[in-house]
DNA sequence: GTCTATAGCTTGATAGAC
DNA sequence: GTCTATCAAGCTATAGAC
């Protein structure tokens, strides 16, 4: 009994999926208010009461798209920390995979930071400094450990911790405006050996001293 | 023979300077798109002719703003980089002096980044790739004289200049969306401190290894 | 030159058939 | 689950009054 089954070649899979992908991408592009839901439903190749049956609205579409990324992230983060290692490389295992998802879902990433930075837009409210500040404390606590089980450095765990974070935002903010200059997962991980490391050559040096 | 003449307790000033300044905070606020000249006037007092008189148009009042900022950006890098001392004393010069440069004109950061990371608004090009470019070579190139000269550890200048620009960017960051966290100066003073030093203990080790 | 009323279009959202 | 048809609210442009 041979059974076909209508191979639909693009699974059409779930409309719902489709409908949050060009939702996702549209958004990112034109800026949330610019993107009419008929764009989004002609996109999706699906009609207008379609996206109301798998949605609320336009504001539900949107969420749901944000949420679902943040879980997504949130889980990332935890997974990321708990676990076998060094501090180190706990350190570099959360960087990673953080960047990571950045690559993956970076047209989400592009939307956050058209929402957060951009203009207002009508878009409903989401605490994107959550987002901020889970990959934050994360680290943060991480690093504590480190300095306790002196693995790391004497030195205040939140300046450290702006350290590594600074090198996440450079590789993303890199990946978001020039993905062709592929810094990317190598690059990340190189710029960390130095911070780990540590740039100067004078290792007795207390740093931090005056400058005029 | 005692002359008074006309104390303005607003200085007036400069009229010109004062339509700056609002369309700056209006820009930013607001969005491009989003503010109209008939509010540019009003928020600064004058009429709309006034506007016209001093600049083209809103395109010309929008380009003359981003790029007078930039004109004093690329100064304050030029002679923050040049002059004496040691290279951890100049790289930490430059970091210092852009970062005083973001408080001061915050409102303009605010605005590029809602440019570049934000929707379309219509607002005429500018190349604010240019900013980046410009800070990101002034770094690499006084990394790159401090590796030469042994002052720093061996390795790929712009690594290090990544990891330097890091820490600018999540201060900077800061400032924009928590200036109330005040990180400021003395933050990114030590988050360089631990970029210098270095976060690890185990200096002898090649930091970059495995991870799971 | 400035204001305002309104016609016409766009947009988010829904009812009801299939 | 999906469609056709349509609505009400809101925005934009502009014509005409002042």
């Amino acid at each position: 009994m041979t059974r076909i089954k209508a191979p639909r070649l693009m699974p059409e899979g779930n409309v719902r999926e489709r409908l949050l992908d060009v939702a996702t991408e549209l958004f990112a592009r034109k800026g949330y208010a610019a993107s009419t839901t008929r764009e989004i439903v002609a996109a999706a190749r699906v009609t207008k009461p379609v996206l109301y049956y798998y949605f609320k609205n336009k504001e539900g579409i949107y969420l749901e798209l944000i949420e679902r990324a943040f879980k997504r992230f949130e889980a990332v983060v935890d997974t990321s920390i708990t676990g076998s290692g060094s501090i180190e490389q706990r350190l570099r295992r959360l960087c990673d995979r953080v960047f990571g998802l950045v690559v993956e879902k970076i047209e989400v990433v592009r939307l956050m930071y058209s929402i957060y930075y951009g203009p207002p837009q009508g878009a409903p409210h989401f605490d994107f400094d959550a987002v901020h500040r889970k990959l934050f404390e994360a680290i943060k606590q991480v690093v504590a450990e480190g300095i306790q089980s002196k693995e790391l450095r004497k030195g205040h765990a939140e300046d450290i911790a702006w350290a590594i974070l600074g090198a996440i935002h450079v590789t993303m903010e890199n990946e978001l405006s020039h993905p062709e200059r592929e810094l990317g997962h190598e690059g990340l991980k190189r710029i960390l050996g130095h911070i780990f490391q540590g740039i100067s050559l004078q290792k007795g040096k207390q740093h931090g001293g005056e400058q005029k």
